[in-house]
RNA sequence: GGAUCUUUGGCAGAGUUGGUCGAAUGCACCGGUCUUGAAAACCGGCGAGGGUUACACCUCCCAGAGUUCGAAUCUCUGAGGGUCCA
């Protein structure tokens, strides 16, 4: 969510910093006018709600002091019939700011370039070269297949497409990975934490998915439970409704979890293969932190990631998101990309965002603050670290050997019981 | 799934014959006295959000609805937690 004071005290900062992502100055305006309107209303029904509050103390009296209460009342209950009737038009005025603002994005950091979409992102540098085959290297899914390491038919069979099936060291890679990454982030300083695949409907507003792209979620039948789309959302509403002391902070967190995407609008876009699954593993960073620090933080987080890849001896770039690019709740964000030599192309594998307090501010996540005694929002920051299947589909591709047998990079190979 | 209990400020924990309760107390935290310094001790401050130049004032004792002139306190529903049963 964003700042709502702003809309007060800079309303020309928001609205030049907001419209850069696109949202139209008709819903800032329309925004800035319910801000108003609810302000007003708030404070008739204040008011009114004084009178009463003053008339019911004086009701106590009267009553202990035996007099005539039947004037009084009348008072007061001619007052209530107006206190309701405030109260309903405040209301109305809350939802009514409150629905739009829940809709509305982030506010992109100066420091991110215009552009109106992924073509627009800026490389902002390459680590490790591709490596030149000397025949013509095949896409994953002819790999996967060929080695019987995946199955792409049986997924379907079980769950339709956008499914697969995993056999052998195909598994055995992905549990290998998911290990691997995991114990590497830990080096770097973060918690490994173990957390629910369904949360609640505040979870999920408290992140950013809800109200707006409920299309994009698995949800639970007669229940208000979503399946996750990223481990994002449970790390991050840890903490949801609570003020974290001082000294807890930064708290640096990493998990496992599946995510479970609808894919609604990729109809169409890689159909095959496992690049774009309904339900595929992710290794994710979370990171809570005040914002002076937040900025360090995240450059940590993209080199954990982008370390990770190396260590895999995978090339990859790094993408400094154009605003067109970024995603709602973010103010920030860089993308790492993998090379894959069958699709001749790189392919985005981890997403690092920092949402500033957007987040926080939605979860309502505090820490009190040393300097100014205050409880102030902290700054929540997510990455993944990485997407498991897409970093498979990396090993497949950059290791296929003419054969079309894959080599095992060699910090896997204690993971797989294979001796380094 | 049934029964029963429970849900209070950063934490712990009072507060059910409805009003003087936004709420005792302890811990934590902040400021001061003392001390070479620290600890202890003592004194003072200290829930959150909105509002105001500052006050005033409003809201919040899990959430929602209700009873009432008035609810943390009573009733109902829901959610979370505990215990017992199935």
């Amino acid at each position: 969510m964003i700042d709502l004071k702003l809309l007060q005290k800079d309303f020309e900062g928001l609205s030049t910093s907001l419209m850069r992502k696109g949202v139209s100055e008709t819903l800032l305006n329309d925004l800035k006018e319910k801000n108003e309107t609810l302000k007003i209303a708030k404070a008739a029904f204040e008011e009114l709600q004084a009178i009463r509050n003053a008339m019911s103390k004086e009701f106590g009296v009267y009553k202990r002091e035996g007099k005539d209460i039947n004037e009084l009342k009348a008072r007061i209950e001619a007052n209530n019939v107006k206190v309701d009737a405030a109260l309903e038009v405040q209301r109305e005025a809350q939802i009514d700011l409150e629905t739009l603002a829940m809709t509305v994005p982030n506010m992109p950091d100066d420091s991110v370039p215009d552009g109106a979409d992924e073509n627009e992102n800026i490389e902002m540098k390459k680590v490790l070269t591709p490596k030149a085959f000397d025949f013509k290297p095949k896409e994953h899914w002819e790999l996967a297949e060929e080695n019987g390491w995946i199955d792409f038919e049986r997924g379907a069979k079980l769950s339709g497409s956008r499914f697969s099936v995993s056999y052998d060291m195909g598994a055995k890679l992905e549990r290998a990975l998911i290990n691997f990454m995991l114990d590497f982030n830990a080096k770097r300083g973060y918690h490994e934490v173990s957390v629910p695949h369904m949360v609640n409907r505040t979870a999920l507003e408290g992140t950013g998915q809800l109200p707006k792209f409920e299309n994009d979620l698995y949800k639970i039948e007669g229940q208000d439970m979503f399946m996750i789309p990223t481990g994002e959302v449970p790390l991050t509403n840890l903490f949801q409704g609570e003020i974290i002391p001082y000294e807890q902070l930064p708290i640096k967190m990493t998990g496992y979890t599946s995510c479970y995407r609808k894919e609604a609008g990729a109809a169409g876009r890689d159909t095959r293969g496992m690049i774009r699954q309904h339900q595929f593993h992710k290794v994710e960073l979370v990171c809570i932190t005040k914002s002076e620090t937040s900025d360090t933080i995240f450059n940590e987080m993209i080199e954990c990631a982008s370390d990770i890849l190396t260590a895999l001896e995978l090339p990859h770039r790094l993408m400094q998101l154009c605003t067109g690019d970024l995603g709602f709740g973010a103010a920030k964000t860089v993308d790492i990309e993998v090379w894959l030599p069958g699709q001749d192309q790189y392919r985005e594998i981890s997403s690092i965002s920092n949402t500033r307090d957007f987040q926080a501010r939605r979860a309502k996540i505090r820490y009190k603050d040393k300097e100014t005694k205050k409880n102030t929002f902290v700054n929540t920051l997510n990455g993944s670290s990485l997407a498991v299947g897409r970093t498979l589909v990396a090993i497949m591709e950059n290791n296929q050997n003419a054969d079309g047998s894959i080599d095992i990079p060699e910090v896997l190979k204690p993971y797989l019981n294979m001796g380094a």
